[in-house]
RNA sequence: GCACGGGUGGUAGAGCGGUCAAUUACAACAGACUGUAAAUCUGUCGCCUUCGGGCUACGAAGGUUCGAAUCCUUCCCCGUGCA
């Protein structure tokens, strides 16, 4: 599509922006790009947090880059957060995560966090997902450090965009997802991961990091066998597809092809 | 052949006379999503239902009991030990 309609791609995808997440995000390949160029992808050290604004912030200058050059911006990918941060206003509270209210928080409860936030947020409280940790400590966050309850958001679209969705059948899908397992697996993805930890990333962050870096550093270290991590893995990576499925199906501006 | 141990919902595995359609975990299905989003979290989960309840269920068949997944008998499977 790029090379039809002379586009630079921008990915929207939450594990690609890290160095080193090769395989295991399964990130296009120089060879791939057939001249394309690519933006977002290789952007943050594992091991830091890159957070959905910090993609909205870069997604938009390269959107801008592009446009400059007369060309067209092709935003792909599956993190649906990632898109609406980008082509949205207003998706998130404007506050930055703060360590040390988050470690303050951390000490709570869920209940205690939810009982907090229900005396200093009636309004974010009837809405909250009361079990949900990290919503919680977000909420927490936002109005403990503005003293202000959490901001009613707008969602304003930015940009005018078209949105396209590719829709298959759910076992096609899971053939799909196995295949792809493997493939990744006999290409070294296992390496992959142990080399991540080599260089400083933590078997904590690769736990956090999901799917291949998750299963994959629990075999590592030991705690499942690899028949465990395979199939425990495909299973997480299905669970996965049906969320996004999930996400991008209540956007109904998505129209969606089969291919 | 004898002696033990065991057969429970898609799976693992609790329950060991009533409060059991059956703890829990996983899977499955549906959903949420205010700076971790591949993350995090929620609901449903035997069948039927006018949501009160009804029906069929814990290897099979009988039996004991007011009442059994739970006790007894026989049978069928599985594991271990002795032959």
């Amino acid at each position: 599509m790029a090379l039809e309609r002379n586009g630079e791609v921008i990915s929207a995808d939450s594990r690609q922006v890290y160095r080193g997440l090769d395989i295991g995000s399964g990130k296009i390949t120089k060879k791939e790009m057939r001249g394309v160029p690519h933006h977002i992808l290789d952007v943050s050290s594992p091991k830091k947090i890159f957070t959905a604004s910090d993609y909205a912030r870069l997604a938009r200058k390269a959107v801008s880059d592009i446009l400059n050059r007369g060309k067209l911006p092709i935003v792909c990918g599956g993190t649906g957060f990632y898109i609406d941060a980008l082509l949205y206003d207003d998706t998130t509270a404007p506050v930055p995560p703060s360590p040390t209210i988050r470690k303050k928080l951390d000490k709570l409860s869920t209940g205690e966090l939810a009982q907090r936030l229900s005396e200093l947020d009636p309004d974010r409280f009837a809405s909250i997902d009361t079990k949900n940790r990290a919503r919680l400590v977000r909420a927490l966050e936002i109005v403990l450090s503005t003293g202000k309850p959490v901001p009613k958001l707008k969602r304003a679209p930015r940009y005018s965009a078209e949105k396209i969705g590719i829709m298959r059948p759910m076992e096609d899908l899971d053939r799909r997802i196995e295949l792809r397992l493997d493939k990744r697996l006999s290409a070294g993805m296992i390496k992959e991961v142990e080399e991540l930890h080599k260089k400083g990333v933590s078997w904590k962050r690769l736990y956090d990091l999901g799917l291949e870096y998750r299963y994959i550093s629990l075999f590592l270290r030991k705690k499942l066998s690899y028949d465990e991590m395979r199939s425990q893995l495909l299973t997480a990576i299905r669970q996965y597809a049906r969320r996004q499925m999930t996400w991008f199906k209540r956007d109904k501006e998505i129209r969606w092809i089969s291919r």
